[in-house]
DNA sequence: CACTATATTCAACAACTGTTGAATTTACAA
DNA sequence: TTGTAAATTCAACAGTTGTTGAATATAGTG
Protein backbone atom coordinates (compact mmCIF):
# COMPACT_ATOMS: atom_id res chain seq x y z
CA UNK A 1 0.00 0.00 0.00
CA UNK A 2 1.68 3.32 -1.17
CA UNK A 3 2.02 6.41 0.36
CA UNK A 4 -0.93 8.21 -0.19
CA UNK A 5 0.77 11.64 -2.27
CA UNK A 6 -0.35 15.14 -1.67
CA UNK A 7 0.08 15.33 -5.52
CA UNK A 8 -2.66 16.27 -7.13
CA UNK A 9 -1.72 16.49 -10.54
CA UNK A 10 -2.68 13.14 -12.31
CA UNK A 11 0.27 12.79 -14.70
CA UNK A 12 3.10 13.61 -11.96
CA UNK A 13 1.31 11.46 -9.52
CA UNK A 14 1.53 8.63 -12.28
CA UNK A 15 4.78 9.06 -12.29
CA UNK A 16 5.54 9.19 -8.83
CA UNK A 17 3.60 5.82 -7.58
CA UNK A 18 5.39 4.51 -10.31
CA UNK A 19 8.62 5.48 -9.05
CA UNK A 20 7.55 3.91 -5.63
CA UNK A 21 6.57 0.63 -7.18
CA UNK A 22 9.01 0.20 -9.78
CA UNK A 23 11.81 0.49 -7.02
CA UNK A 24 10.19 -1.83 -4.62
CA UNK A 25 8.97 -5.05 -6.94
CA UNK A 26 10.95 -4.62 -10.17
CA UNK A 27 9.74 -3.92 -13.66
CA UNK A 28 8.03 -7.01 -14.53
CA UNK A 29 6.99 -7.14 -10.86
CA UNK A 30 3.71 -4.46 -10.93
CA UNK A 31 1.56 -3.96 -13.24
CA UNK A 32 -0.13 -0.96 -15.23
CA UNK A 33 -3.26 -1.51 -13.78
CA UNK A 34 -1.91 -1.46 -10.68
CA UNK A 35 0.07 1.89 -10.91
CA UNK A 36 -3.12 3.26 -12.16
CA UNK A 37 -5.17 1.83 -8.99
CA UNK A 38 -2.18 2.97 -6.13
CA UNK A 39 -2.55 6.81 -8.06
CA UNK A 40 -6.47 6.51 -8.53
CA UNK A 41 -6.53 6.74 -11.98
CA UNK A 42 -7.89 4.89 -15.24
CA UNK A 43 -5.22 2.74 -16.11
CA UNK A 44 -5.67 4.17 -19.61
CA UNK A 45 -4.59 7.43 -18.34
CA UNK A 46 -0.58 6.19 -17.98
CA UNK A 47 -0.63 5.00 -21.40
CA UNK A 48 -2.19 8.53 -23.06
CA UNK A 49 0.56 10.33 -20.82
CA UNK A 50 3.34 8.13 -21.59
CA UNK A 51 2.74 5.67 -24.16
CA UNK A 52 3.72 1.92 -23.41
CA UNK A 53 4.87 0.29 -20.09
CA UNK A 54 8.53 0.72 -21.10
CA UNK A 55 8.03 4.30 -22.01
CA UNK A 56 6.58 4.61 -18.69
CA UNK A 57 9.60 3.13 -16.86
CA UNK A 58 11.77 5.19 -19.11
CA UNK A 59 10.18 8.51 -18.01
CA UNK A 60 10.57 7.17 -14.54
CA UNK A 61 14.34 6.74 -14.93
CA UNK A 62 15.16 9.52 -16.63
CA UNK A 63 13.62 12.00 -14.62
CA UNK A 64 16.19 12.14 -12.00
CA UNK A 65 19.09 10.87 -13.84
CA UNK A 66 19.82 13.61 -15.76
CA UNK A 67 19.73 15.88 -13.09
CA UNK A 68 21.92 13.61 -10.92
CA UNK A 69 24.52 13.21 -13.58
CA UNK A 70 24.53 17.06 -14.07
CA UNK A 71 25.19 17.83 -10.00
CA UNK A 72 27.98 15.19 -10.69
CA UNK A 73 28.96 17.33 -12.94
CA UNK A 74 28.92 20.31 -10.99
CA UNK A 75 30.73 19.08 -8.09
CA UNK A 76 33.87 17.68 -9.54
CA UNK A 77 33.80 20.96 -11.77
CA UNK A 78 33.78 23.10 -9.00
CA UNK A 79 37.69 22.74 -8.88
CA UNK A 80 38.01 23.57 -11.95
CA UNK A 81 41.89 22.94 -13.21
CA UNK A 82 43.18 21.57 -10.25
CA UNK A 83 43.60 17.86 -10.02
CA UNK A 84 41.10 16.77 -7.61
CA UNK A 85 42.03 14.24 -4.74
CA UNK A 86 40.54 11.04 -4.28
CA UNK A 87 38.57 11.86 -1.47
CA UNK A 88 36.56 14.23 -4.29
CA UNK A 89 36.34 12.19 -6.53
CA UNK A 90 34.87 9.78 -4.29
CA UNK A 91 32.54 12.41 -2.88
CA UNK A 92 31.62 13.48 -6.10
CA UNK A 93 30.50 9.37 -6.71
CA UNK A 94 28.38 9.17 -3.67
CA UNK A 95 26.40 12.24 -4.62
CA UNK A 96 23.37 10.29 -5.22
CA UNK A 97 23.25 9.42 -0.91
CA UNK A 98 23.26 13.23 -1.01
CA UNK A 99 20.83 13.79 -2.61
CA UNK A 100 17.90 12.29 -1.39
CA UNK A 101 18.16 15.63 1.98
CA UNK A 102 19.64 18.33 -0.40
CA UNK A 103 15.99 18.36 -2.08
CA UNK A 104 13.17 18.00 0.24
CA UNK A 105 11.72 15.71 -2.23
CA UNK A 106 10.47 12.06 -0.34
CA UNK A 107 10.34 10.95 -4.38
CA UNK A 108 14.25 10.28 -4.10
CA UNK A 109 14.69 7.78 -1.88
CA UNK A 110 12.35 5.57 -4.11
CA UNK A 111 14.45 6.65 -7.12
CA UNK A 112 17.66 5.70 -5.09
CA UNK A 113 16.20 2.16 -4.62
CA UNK A 114 15.13 2.44 -8.41
CA UNK A 115 18.85 3.04 -9.61
CA UNK A 116 20.39 0.67 -7.36
CA UNK A 117 17.87 -2.06 -9.17
CA UNK A 118 19.14 -0.33 -12.43
CA UNK A 119 22.69 -0.90 -11.24
CA UNK A 120 22.92 -4.58 -10.16
CA UNK A 121 20.56 -5.87 -13.41
CA UNK A 122 22.52 -7.28 -16.05
CA UNK A 123 19.62 -6.39 -18.67
CA UNK A 124 18.90 -2.50 -17.31
CA UNK A 125 22.31 -1.70 -16.79
CA UNK A 126 23.03 -1.83 -20.46
CA UNK A 127 19.50 -0.11 -21.24
CA UNK A 128 19.47 2.37 -18.84
CA UNK A 129 22.71 3.27 -17.18
CA UNK A 130 24.88 3.97 -20.23
CA UNK A 131 22.60 6.29 -22.17
CA UNK A 132 22.82 8.68 -18.80
CA UNK A 133 26.10 8.06 -16.92
CA UNK A 134 28.45 7.13 -19.01
CA UNK A 135 29.87 10.36 -20.03
CA UNK A 136 30.51 11.76 -16.96
CA UNK A 137 31.40 8.51 -15.41
CA UNK A 138 34.57 7.91 -17.72
CA UNK A 139 35.60 11.81 -16.70
CA UNK A 140 35.72 10.44 -13.06
CA UNK A 141 37.40 6.79 -14.25
CA UNK A 142 39.94 9.72 -16.03
CA UNK A 143 40.13 11.54 -12.54
CA UNK A 144 41.03 8.63 -10.59
CA UNK A 145 44.06 7.98 -12.93
CA UNK A 146 45.03 11.08 -12.43
CA UNK A 147 44.84 10.90 -8.79
CA UNK A 148 46.43 7.07 -8.40
CA UNK A 149 49.06 7.81 -11.09
CA UNK A 150 50.93 4.48 -10.49
CA UNK A 151 48.12 1.95 -10.76
CA UNK A 152 47.49 0.28 -14.27
CA UNK A 153 43.82 0.53 -15.47
CA UNK A 154 42.60 -2.64 -14.39
CA UNK A 155 43.14 -2.01 -11.12
CA UNK A 156 41.42 1.19 -11.04
CA UNK A 157 38.59 -0.28 -12.90
CA UNK A 158 37.95 -3.20 -10.58
CA UNK A 159 38.41 -0.57 -7.92
CA UNK A 160 35.81 1.62 -9.40
CA UNK A 161 33.10 -1.49 -9.53
CA UNK A 162 33.90 -1.93 -5.53
CA UNK A 163 33.06 1.55 -5.04
CA UNK A 164 29.57 0.98 -7.03
CA UNK A 165 28.58 -2.14 -5.48
CA UNK A 166 29.43 -0.26 -2.00
CA UNK A 167 26.63 2.21 -3.27
CA UNK A 168 24.18 0.24 -4.91
CA UNK A 169 23.81 -1.48 -2.03
CA UNK A 170 23.01 0.89 0.44
CA UNK A 171 20.87 3.02 -2.07
CA UNK A 172 19.13 -0.10 -2.39
CA UNK A 173 17.64 0.18 0.87
CA UNK A 174 16.92 -3.09 2.07
CA UNK A 175 16.74 -3.25 5.33
CA UNK A 176 19.27 -6.20 5.91
CA UNK A 177 21.40 -3.98 8.38
CA UNK A 178 18.72 -3.43 10.55
CA UNK A 179 18.12 -6.70 11.22
CA UNK A 180 21.80 -7.42 11.29
CA UNK A 181 22.46 -4.82 13.45
CA UNK A 182 19.18 -5.59 16.38
CA UNK A 183 18.34 -2.26 14.82
CA UNK A 184 21.60 -0.57 15.78
CA UNK A 185 22.09 0.57 12.70
CA UNK A 186 19.04 1.88 10.09
CA UNK A 187 19.13 1.17 6.05
CA UNK A 188 17.80 4.95 5.24
CA UNK A 189 21.00 6.60 7.32
CA UNK A 190 22.07 7.64 4.20
CA UNK A 191 23.99 10.43 6.15
CA UNK A 192 26.18 7.55 8.38
CA UNK A 193 26.61 5.73 5.54
CA UNK A 194 28.21 8.17 3.55
CA UNK A 195 30.82 9.66 6.41
CA UNK A 196 31.92 5.91 6.77
CA UNK A 197 32.07 5.24 2.67
CA UNK A 198 34.20 8.00 1.94
CA UNK A 199 37.55 6.89 4.20
CA UNK A 200 36.69 3.38 3.51
CA UNK A 201 36.49 3.33 -0.07
CA UNK A 202 39.95 5.79 -0.31
CA UNK A 203 41.58 3.89 1.53
CA UNK A 204 40.97 0.29 -0.34
CA UNK A 205 41.85 2.50 -3.55
CA UNK A 206 44.80 3.64 -1.85
CA UNK A 207 46.03 0.20 -0.87
CA UNK A 208 45.44 -1.72 -3.97
CA UNK A 209 46.19 1.33 -6.60
CA UNK A 210 49.07 2.57 -4.87
CA UNK A 211 50.36 5.13 -2.64
CA UNK B 1 17.83 -18.25 -25.53
CA UNK B 2 19.33 -20.45 -22.30
CA UNK B 3 22.47 -22.84 -23.13
CA UNK B 4 21.35 -26.30 -24.19
CA UNK B 5 21.92 -28.61 -21.00
CA UNK B 6 23.09 -31.89 -21.57
CA UNK B 7 21.14 -33.00 -18.31
CA UNK B 8 18.62 -35.61 -19.28
CA UNK B 9 17.10 -35.91 -16.11
CA UNK B 10 13.87 -33.66 -16.23
CA UNK B 11 13.63 -33.13 -12.97
CA UNK B 12 17.06 -31.44 -12.63
CA UNK B 13 16.42 -29.86 -16.23
CA UNK B 14 14.16 -27.80 -14.62
CA UNK B 15 15.69 -26.17 -11.42
CA UNK B 16 18.74 -25.35 -13.91
CA UNK B 17 17.04 -23.70 -16.27
CA UNK B 18 14.91 -21.94 -13.78
CA UNK B 19 18.10 -21.02 -12.01
CA UNK B 20 19.55 -19.35 -15.38
CA UNK B 21 15.98 -17.46 -16.40
CA UNK B 22 15.55 -16.19 -12.91
CA UNK B 23 19.00 -15.13 -12.55
CA UNK B 24 18.82 -13.18 -15.57
CA UNK B 25 15.28 -11.86 -15.52
CA UNK B 26 13.88 -11.63 -11.89
CA UNK B 27 10.85 -14.08 -10.37
CA UNK B 28 8.62 -12.18 -12.04
CA UNK B 29 10.72 -11.91 -15.22
CA UNK B 30 9.94 -15.32 -15.77
CA UNK B 31 6.72 -17.46 -16.35
CA UNK B 32 6.48 -21.19 -15.70
CA UNK B 33 5.64 -21.80 -19.27
CA UNK B 34 8.86 -20.00 -20.59
CA UNK B 35 10.75 -21.84 -18.03
CA UNK B 36 9.42 -25.43 -18.87
CA UNK B 37 9.44 -24.82 -22.74
CA UNK B 38 13.45 -23.77 -22.59
CA UNK B 39 13.48 -26.92 -20.39
CA UNK B 40 11.44 -28.78 -23.64
CA UNK B 41 9.29 -29.82 -21.22
CA UNK B 42 5.53 -29.94 -20.44
CA UNK B 43 3.92 -26.64 -18.12
CA UNK B 44 2.58 -28.90 -15.76
CA UNK B 45 5.72 -30.84 -15.03
CA UNK B 46 6.98 -27.91 -13.20
CA UNK B 47 3.87 -28.04 -11.14
CA UNK B 48 4.45 -31.62 -10.53
CA UNK B 49 7.90 -31.20 -9.24
CA UNK B 50 8.28 -28.29 -7.36
CA UNK B 51 4.63 -26.81 -6.77
CA UNK B 52 3.78 -23.18 -6.76
CA UNK B 53 6.24 -21.49 -8.74
CA UNK B 54 7.04 -19.35 -5.20
CA UNK B 55 8.08 -22.88 -4.10
CA UNK B 56 10.29 -23.88 -7.16
CA UNK B 57 12.17 -19.85 -6.44
CA UNK B 58 12.78 -21.39 -3.11
CA UNK B 59 13.74 -24.38 -4.29
CA UNK B 60 16.48 -23.48 -6.91
CA UNK B 61 17.49 -20.77 -4.22
CA UNK B 62 18.02 -23.26 -1.88
CA UNK B 63 19.91 -25.93 -4.13
CA UNK B 64 23.01 -24.31 -3.59
CA UNK B 65 22.41 -21.90 -0.48
CA UNK B 66 22.81 -24.18 2.11
CA UNK B 67 26.53 -25.51 0.75
CA UNK B 68 27.43 -22.31 0.17
CA UNK B 69 26.72 -21.30 3.85
CA UNK B 70 28.71 -24.86 5.03
CA UNK B 71 31.49 -24.20 2.95
CA UNK B 72 31.67 -20.99 4.21
CA UNK B 73 31.57 -22.51 8.13
CA UNK B 74 34.36 -24.79 7.10
CA UNK B 75 36.57 -22.09 6.13
CA UNK B 76 36.50 -20.42 9.31
CA UNK B 77 36.12 -23.50 11.32
CA UNK B 78 39.70 -24.74 9.61
CA UNK B 79 41.73 -21.90 11.81
CA UNK B 80 39.76 -23.58 14.92
CA UNK B 81 40.58 -21.74 18.38
CA UNK B 82 43.09 -19.32 17.02
CA UNK B 83 41.54 -15.66 16.60
CA UNK B 84 40.68 -15.16 12.80
CA UNK B 85 42.91 -12.22 11.03
CA UNK B 86 40.71 -9.69 9.04
CA UNK B 87 41.46 -11.22 5.84
CA UNK B 88 41.00 -14.93 6.94
CA UNK B 89 36.93 -13.24 7.85
CA UNK B 90 37.19 -11.75 4.50
CA UNK B 91 37.99 -14.27 2.07
CA UNK B 92 35.41 -16.49 3.97
CA UNK B 93 32.80 -14.06 3.30
CA UNK B 94 34.14 -14.04 -0.28
CA UNK B 95 34.08 -17.85 -0.91
CA UNK B 96 31.18 -17.17 -3.16
CA UNK B 97 33.99 -16.29 -5.98
CA UNK B 98 35.54 -19.34 -5.36
CA UNK B 99 32.94 -21.29 -5.58
CA UNK B 100 32.40 -21.29 -9.69
CA UNK B 101 35.71 -22.79 -10.20
CA UNK B 102 36.04 -24.88 -7.10
CA UNK B 103 33.24 -27.06 -8.25
CA UNK B 104 33.30 -27.89 -12.15
CA UNK B 105 29.60 -26.84 -12.37
CA UNK B 106 28.56 -23.96 -14.60
CA UNK B 107 25.39 -23.71 -13.35
CA UNK B 108 26.74 -21.50 -10.05
CA UNK B 109 27.59 -18.46 -12.50
CA UNK B 110 23.70 -18.66 -13.06
CA UNK B 111 23.23 -19.10 -9.36
CA UNK B 112 25.51 -16.14 -7.76
CA UNK B 113 23.81 -14.21 -10.20
CA UNK B 114 20.67 -14.85 -8.89
CA UNK B 115 22.24 -14.66 -5.71
CA UNK B 116 23.40 -11.26 -5.91
CA UNK B 117 19.78 -10.14 -7.30
CA UNK B 118 18.37 -11.89 -4.10
CA UNK B 119 20.97 -9.86 -1.59
CA UNK B 120 19.88 -6.15 -3.64
CA UNK B 121 16.30 -7.35 -3.55
CA UNK B 122 14.48 -5.20 -0.83
CA UNK B 123 11.99 -7.82 -0.78
CA UNK B 124 13.85 -10.93 -1.20
CA UNK B 125 16.42 -10.23 1.14
CA UNK B 126 14.05 -10.52 4.14
CA UNK B 127 12.54 -13.77 3.01
CA UNK B 128 15.46 -15.82 1.32
CA UNK B 129 18.23 -14.59 3.04
CA UNK B 130 18.18 -14.69 6.49
CA UNK B 131 16.38 -17.87 6.06
CA UNK B 132 19.68 -19.83 5.15
CA UNK B 133 22.64 -17.29 5.72
CA UNK B 134 21.91 -15.22 8.98
CA UNK B 135 23.16 -17.47 11.87
CA UNK B 136 26.72 -17.62 10.29
CA UNK B 137 26.82 -14.52 9.05
CA UNK B 138 26.50 -13.29 12.92
CA UNK B 139 29.60 -15.30 13.36
CA UNK B 140 31.20 -13.87 10.99
CA UNK B 141 30.50 -10.53 12.59
CA UNK B 142 31.56 -11.98 15.70
CA UNK B 143 34.99 -12.61 14.20
CA UNK B 144 35.23 -8.95 12.72
CA UNK B 145 34.35 -7.44 15.97
CA UNK B 146 37.40 -9.78 17.65
CA UNK B 147 39.61 -8.81 14.88
CA UNK B 148 38.92 -5.22 15.02
CA UNK B 149 39.04 -4.80 19.01
CA UNK B 150 38.66 -1.17 18.79
CA UNK B 151 35.68 -0.66 16.80
CA UNK B 152 31.88 0.30 17.58
CA UNK B 153 29.52 -2.14 16.32
CA UNK B 154 28.18 0.44 14.08
CA UNK B 155 31.13 1.11 12.05
CA UNK B 156 32.03 -2.65 12.10
CA UNK B 157 27.75 -3.33 10.44
CA UNK B 158 28.38 -0.54 8.09
CA UNK B 159 31.90 -1.87 7.04
CA UNK B 160 30.27 -5.69 6.44
CA UNK B 161 27.28 -3.71 4.16
CA UNK B 162 30.07 -1.88 2.31
CA UNK B 163 31.17 -5.63 1.87
CA UNK B 164 28.71 -6.87 0.96
CA UNK B 165 27.84 -4.58 -1.98
CA UNK B 166 31.25 -5.11 -3.25
CA UNK B 167 31.05 -9.10 -3.76
CA UNK B 168 26.96 -8.56 -4.67
CA UNK B 169 27.65 -6.53 -7.86
CA UNK B 170 30.78 -8.57 -8.46
CA UNK B 171 28.48 -11.62 -8.52
CA UNK B 172 25.60 -9.96 -10.40
CA UNK B 173 28.18 -10.02 -13.60
CA UNK B 174 26.49 -7.20 -15.42
CA UNK B 175 28.76 -6.70 -17.57
CA UNK B 176 29.24 -3.02 -16.91
CA UNK B 177 32.88 -3.45 -16.59
CA UNK B 178 33.89 -4.70 -19.66
CA UNK B 179 31.94 -1.68 -21.83
CA UNK B 180 33.43 1.12 -19.21
CA UNK B 181 37.26 -0.35 -19.41
CA UNK B 182 37.05 -1.14 -22.94
CA UNK B 183 37.07 -4.54 -22.03
CA UNK B 184 40.50 -4.46 -20.66
CA UNK B 185 38.55 -6.34 -17.78
CA UNK B 186 35.60 -9.09 -17.46
CA UNK B 187 32.84 -9.31 -15.48
CA UNK B 188 33.20 -13.18 -15.08
CA UNK B 189 37.11 -12.90 -14.41
CA UNK B 190 36.29 -13.84 -10.70
CA UNK B 191 40.23 -14.93 -9.89
CA UNK B 192 40.88 -10.92 -10.57
CA UNK B 193 38.28 -9.39 -8.74
CA UNK B 194 38.85 -12.14 -5.40
CA UNK B 195 42.65 -10.99 -5.74
CA UNK B 196 42.26 -7.05 -5.79
CA UNK B 197 38.77 -7.28 -3.52
CA UNK B 198 40.40 -8.90 -0.56
CA UNK B 199 43.03 -6.31 0.03
CA UNK B 200 40.69 -3.32 -0.99
CA UNK B 201 38.32 -4.56 1.63
CA UNK B 202 41.05 -4.85 4.26
CA UNK B 203 42.21 -1.60 3.59
CA UNK B 204 39.27 0.07 4.22
CA UNK B 205 37.76 -2.25 7.51
CA UNK B 206 41.71 -1.28 8.86
CA UNK B 207 40.84 2.21 8.33
CA UNK B 208 37.25 2.94 9.69
CA UNK B 209 37.45 0.04 12.17
CA UNK B 210 40.79 -0.20 13.12
CA UNK B 211 43.20 0.74 15.53
C1' DC C 1 2.75 -61.21 -17.46
C1' DA C 2 -0.02 -57.99 -14.06
C1' DC C 3 0.28 -54.38 -10.49
C1' DT C 4 1.61 -50.07 -8.90
C1' DA C 5 3.75 -45.91 -8.10
C1' DT C 6 5.96 -42.43 -10.42
C1' DA C 7 6.50 -39.45 -14.21
C1' DT C 8 4.64 -36.92 -17.88
C1' DT C 9 1.21 -34.93 -20.90
C1' DC C 10 -3.22 -32.85 -22.27
C1' DA C 11 -6.85 -29.67 -21.93
C1' DA C 12 -8.97 -26.29 -19.69
C1' DC C 13 -10.15 -22.66 -15.94
C1' DA C 14 -10.53 -18.04 -14.33
C1' DA C 15 -7.73 -14.09 -13.60
C1' DC C 16 -4.70 -10.83 -15.17
C1' DT C 17 -1.69 -8.65 -18.72
C1' DG C 18 -0.62 -4.46 -22.04
C1' DT C 19 -2.84 -1.86 -25.30
C1' DT C 20 -6.27 0.63 -28.02
C1' DG C 21 -10.33 3.24 -30.12
C1' DA C 22 -14.25 5.57 -29.14
C1' DA C 23 -16.85 8.26 -25.92
C1' DT C 24 -16.95 11.61 -22.43
C1' DT C 25 -15.49 15.25 -19.59
C1' DT C 26 -12.73 19.26 -18.48
C1' DA C 27 -10.10 23.55 -19.40
C1' DC C 28 -9.60 27.41 -21.86
C1' DA C 29 -9.57 30.75 -25.71
C1' DA C 30 -12.44 33.45 -28.93
C1' DT D 1 -21.96 31.70 -25.28
C1' DT D 2 -19.41 28.51 -28.81
C1' DG D 3 -15.45 26.03 -30.44
C1' DT D 4 -11.48 23.36 -29.70
C1' DA D 5 -7.85 20.89 -27.78
C1' DA D 6 -6.35 18.41 -23.81
C1' DA D 7 -7.44 15.31 -20.20
C1' DT D 8 -9.84 11.47 -18.58
C1' DT D 9 -12.90 7.50 -18.64
C1' DC D 10 -15.20 3.37 -20.52
C1' DA D 11 -15.34 -0.92 -22.68
C1' DA D 12 -13.28 -4.29 -24.96
C1' DC D 13 -9.46 -7.02 -27.56
C1' DA D 14 -6.30 -10.88 -27.83
C1' DG D 15 -2.67 -12.96 -25.42
C1' DT D 16 -0.53 -14.60 -21.21
C1' DT D 17 -0.48 -15.84 -16.45
C1' DG D 18 -0.43 -19.66 -12.53
C1' DT D 19 -2.75 -23.63 -11.44
C1' DT D 20 -5.32 -27.96 -11.55
C1' DG D 21 -7.73 -32.55 -12.52
C1' DA D 22 -7.99 -36.12 -15.46
C1' DA D 23 -5.73 -38.95 -18.83
C1' DT D 24 -1.73 -41.26 -20.45
C1' DA D 25 2.85 -43.09 -20.44
C1' DT D 26 6.92 -45.00 -18.16
C1' DA D 27 9.60 -47.65 -14.89
C1' DG D 28 10.16 -50.90 -11.55
C1' DT D 29 8.29 -54.90 -8.63
C1' DG D 30 5.99 -59.13 -7.69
Amino acid sequence: MPAKHSETNKKDRILDVAEELFALHGYDGVSIRQIASAAEVDVALANYHYGKKLELFHAVFDRRAQLLSDTRQEVLRGYEGKTLSLEQIIEAFLLPLKMAQKTGDPGWRNYLSLLAYVMTSPVWNKELLAKVFDKRVHELIDGLKKALPHANDEKIHWCYQYMSGTLALTLAQTGRIDRLSDNQCSSTDFDTAYELMVPFLAAGFREVCGK
